[in-house]
DNA sequence: CATGAATGAGTTTTCATTCAT
DNA sequence: GATGAATGAAAACTCATTCAT
């Protein structure tokens, strides 16, 4: 019966309890929504049981919020980021944008957030703000900032599109959403899509003579 | 207090039902979502009770189903009316992007299908194919058809990539998904938000010497 | 429009009506029992509605109640019939159980009632007791009048089963369950099993040297 | 008020549960019958409330059908039994018969089986079968049997006809139906009446100068 | 007479939560 | 810590009964 170190010492088994409790209930909530989700199923597919999950979160509304508080790896220093950005702002775009693709529609538990964000907000408002918070406005922000350097750069024109960040930033919740509808049953070429959303938005779609 | 119009009869009344029935499940559901919405709250909003709901619709998830049926307002025919759109192909594009937001985005009846469509389309799985459709292909295929066309004509440059559609489309998507989000703690400006993607489309950010 | 005969007149109708009711009734009771059957199924049986039952009975028990006497064609007269029986006593006594036979074994109907009595005489105590009277008690009342004249005859010895006419009568109720127990599905020759019965009661198995 | 063996542990509940649920479920369902019966009441002759029963038998079907396999005490054993009795074939059957008597008749949880088997019979068609195999099919083989054996023997005559088991045991069948008809209203002396049985059987009625 | 829409009091079943072990 | 038996409050669904037409 020596303490190997095969199986996780008792301490390491405690701390990693509640991880693994929120992760099981990531994929219960986000499989079945908040109401149709049972308690029991959580612990279930860790083998354990309710009970258990009563011992780490008091009511199954708290599990359902500390595991959107847990999923969240919010995605702020996209904003730093664009500070260390290198090349042209049409480069600079592009680089971003592929980058909140990739953390947001590409990430799997970010974009489950937003079905969650959009199936119980009524009943959760604040996850609803912290969504915002989270993901929408440093998005926003960081592409908001970006476009206005290129305008100040001379690289970019002055005009409606450019004090409009959302649209700049369409395409990736487009992608995250078809994904949410589709699965695996509408395969996107995400990149692809991205890349074809900047060539867009840089050119447009007019022949310039 | 003569006897005006005032209360329907029988059977004026038993013609309406179905439909009263419908409309009240579709504000209860998309409150709620479907797991927690109760048939009883979907009769109290009629000031019926639930005994009424169960002699139309004979259980919960058909009375679902049927509300999603009925609430669709397909417009696969906007794909038609896009042959009468008239002048360049820009304008053209413009009013079709219009029309599909105040169709799509700004109609209440829709955007609240779409919700539906994302929290429930797991336990729903045809209500997804159903919002495909009847909302997306359509949608898509104008704005291809469009597209197309303007290329054609020579109005369009030829290079653009393959998504074009989907990024021509997606601030429709992004306005209803917004909308869904805040409800009215966000107001947006839906029509000069359209304005300003159509700017993008078809100009682009690059300012062209 | 002229009232020909063929269909009944208001009046023919109406005096049908409960009749059709009780008999619908009948069909509906003994194949599910009282708590299983709806006043509903009583009347889609005959295309009518509940409504219509309710104008002739006032509740659901009064229903099954006059079912119950509707459908009870006593048998009373059988104790008559015992005097006007000619031959034997062993004759006599094979006549009188074939007819017992076909009146309660043969007898769907009566089957039946003896179905529901054993089923439902917990909550309807007095059916129990009406069975007893209208079957049971003449039964057994002409078997052992009848046993008793031929022990008087000299033709029956005088013994222990003369005293208990039952057990002359227990192949009656055999075949009634059995037929009650399997339907179709073991067919039985009553008949048979009634002369075979017959033949035992009075010759015994015992090999007489 | 000393910890004396006053109330069962954890463990022996739960041990003793299934059992106890099953022999309150009997009593319910042979008094009201199935439809009749609430799992409610069920539960509440244990003093435990219906979610219990729930934990224990998923659905009211599961907890009937398991209920009348835990009742039925097959005594498939009396055919083995056949091959101990001693004595002449007039005394064997005899034997055999009161022993019928005790285990079908006399037995109240056997009659209440033959009870919901006719009553409920339409429902749950394989606690048909079940009956036949476990109780009627096994009488009518040892009595068979012996009759055979009897016969070969010489003790009995031979020209007994086919029906001669049914017939037979015909009275053990009577007294059970009577006693499930009137209960203790009608008191039965089962052991003389299976005795007048036998002497019928052996004898006969006839007199034999 | 007959209808059938509507009701309301049940009944089955589910599940978050508790707590003795 | 962990269990899982037990609870009780709720939710889906049923159906006898009523009554306006």
């Amino acid at each position: 019966m020596g303490k190997t170190a095969k199986k996780p010492t008792r301490a390491e088994q405690k701390a990693r309890r509640p991880r693994e409790i929120l992760e099981s209930a990531f994929e219960e909530f986000t499989a079945n929504g908040y109401a149709a989700t049972r308690v029991e199923d959580v612990a279930a597919r860790l083998g354990i049981t309710k009970g258990t999950v009563y011992l780490y979160f008091p009511t199954k509304d708290a599990l359902f919020e500390a595991m959107i508080r847990h999923m969240s790896t919010p995605f702020t220093e996209i904003l730093a980021s664009v500070e260390t950005l290198q090349g042209s702002y049409s480069e600079r775009l592009r680089v971003l944008l592929l980058l909140a693709h990739e953390k947001i529609a590409d990430d799997r538990k970010t974009r489950e957030l937003l079905r969650l964000t959009l199936a119980e907000g009524a009943r959760f408002p604040h996850i609803v703000d912290r969504h915002y918070d989270e993901f929408i406005a440093p998005l926003l922000g960081a592409v908001g900032a970006l476009v206005d350097q290129g305008v100040s750069s001379g690289e970019f024109r002055d005009g409606a599109a450019a004090s409009v960040p959302e649209v700049v930033t369409s395409s990736v919740l487009h992608i995250a959403v078809m994904r949410l509808m589709f699965a695996d049953r509408k395969p996107i070429d995400g990149t692809g899509f991205i890349e074809a959303h900047v060539d867009l938005a840089l050119n447009g779609l007019l022949k310039h003579s």
